[in-house]
DNA sequence: GGCCTGATGTGATACAGGTCACAATAAATA
DNA sequence: TATTTATTGTGACCTGTATCACATCAGGCC
C-alpha cells in the first residue's frame, strides 16, 4: 500500500489522515498468470493500480489478431478505459502475464475520491494528462517510424520490460509480425 | 464566447457570476489562413479553444515529411501538450487551414481556473479521459486496420471535416501516402 | 524423467503501400 | 487578367513487412 502513497506523492502531498481515507476507497486483490481482470464483453467496472507483477491490456480483432495496448507493471494504473468511463461492455481484455498483486478501484468510488479530495482530481488529472501525451508520442512513432526505430525506442522508454515480456507479445505491441521483429533483434 | 459556455455546460454547469469568471482567464485572438500558433522550437504557453476555423497539429520529421497528430475545428481544444504540460520548447507545430479565432488560456490561467473552480478541474479531467481513450481508439486503427480501412473510419467519425480538408493533409494524419489515398476514394 | 506448450529463429514467397514521375486542374495572389 | 502555387489523379516500379512453413529449444507440468 506504501508503494500507491509513495506514487501519489510525487504529484501531490497527503497527510496521514487523508492517505489513510484515500486508501479506503482501494481494495487489494491478487491473480495468477493467465487470469484475467478484464474480458471483452465482461464490464469494466474497476480501474486497477498494480502493486506487483505484470498485465497486458489487448483488443482481439476479428481474425483472432491481438493487438496489445499497454503492459502495465508495478506503479502502472490501468483499465479498459473506453468501458470504465463510460460504465460500457469492455471491449478490451487484460490477462496477467506474471503473478499480479493489484489495489482495485470502483468507477463509483474513484469519483467520490475526487468529489472529496480535490487533491486526488488533480492527481488524476496529471495522470490523465500525461497519458495523453504519451499516446501521442506512441501515435507519432506509428506514423513516422519504421519497426526497427519503433523497437529500438521501445527499449529506451522501457528498458525493464524488454526482458521481461515474450518477443511474441512485444510485436504485438509494436505492429509488427513476430517474425519481422525476430530479424530485427 | 457563449461557444464555450455550452461547451462547458456539456458536462458540467454554470452560474452566471460563475461563467463570467471562467471567461476572464481566456483571451480571443484571430489569425488567418497559414498563420502558426505554435511553432517547433517556439513556445507552448497557451492552449486554445476553436470558436471558428480549422487548425492542423503537426510533427515534421528529420526528412522534411509531415505527420498530422490532430485537426481541430469548431469545440476543440488544442495544443502541443507535452510542451503546454510540461512549459517545455514545442515539438510540434500549430498552424490554420482557414482564418480562425481561438480563446486562448495561458499554462498558469488554467491550473489557477482549476484551483478556484473543482468544476472546471473536473470538466478537464472528463476532456483529458475521453481524449486519451479517442488516442487509444486511433492507436488500434494505426495497429489493426488497413489504409482503406481508416479513411472509412475517418469518413465516419468526422464527416464534416472530411470535405474540409486537403486529402493530401488527410493522407497525413492517416499514416497513407498522398497516391495511395488518391486510389481510395 | 518424459511430454507438451510456448518462445524464438529463419527461409521462401506474396503483397500493400511507398516512391518517383508526369499531367491536369483549381485556387490563390500580384 | 496573368502567374504562381496547391491539389488531385494515375502509371510504373520498388521495398518493407506479412504470411506460411519448418525447425529448435526452454520451461512447466504429469
Amino acid at each position: 500500500m506504501d508503494e500507491l502513497r509513495r506514487h501519489i506523492e510525487k504529484i501531490v502531498s497527503l497527510t496521514e489522515d487523508e492517505f489513510i481515507a484515500v486508501k479506503s476507497f482501494f481494495t487489494e486483490k491478487q491473480f495468477k498468470k493467465h487470469r484475467f481482470l478484464i474480458q471483452e464483453g465482461g464490464n469494466a467496472t474497476n480501474e486497477f493500480f498494480i502493486l506487483k507483477g505484470l498485465v497486458k491490456l489487448y483488443y482481439t480483432n476479428a481474425e483472432g489478431k491481438d493487438h496489445i495496448l499497454q503492459f502495465a507493471a508495478e506503479d502502472w494504473w490501468v483499465t479498459d478505459y473506453n468501458a470504465f468511463f463510460n460504465q460500457a461492455a469492455a471491449t478490451l481484455n487484460l490477462d496477467c502475464l506474471e503473478d499480479t498483486t493489484v489495489l482495485s478501484i470502483s468507477f463509483d468510488g474513484r469519483e467520490r475520491l475526487c468529489a472529496e479530495f480535490p487533491k486526488m482530481q488533480y492527481f488524476f488529472l496529471k495522470k490523465s494528462n500525461s497519458g495523453y501525451v504519451a499516446l501521442q508520442r506512441r501515435i507519432l512513432s506509428l506514423l513516422d517510424g519504421t519497426a526497427a526505430e519503433r523497437y529500438a525506442q521501445f527499449r529506451l522508454l522501457y528498458p525493464g520490460l524488454v526482458n521481461r515480456v515474450p518477443k511474441t507479445l512485444l510485436a504485438a505491441y509494436l505492429g509488427v509480425s513476430r517474425e519481422t521483429l525476430s530479424r530485427l533483434a
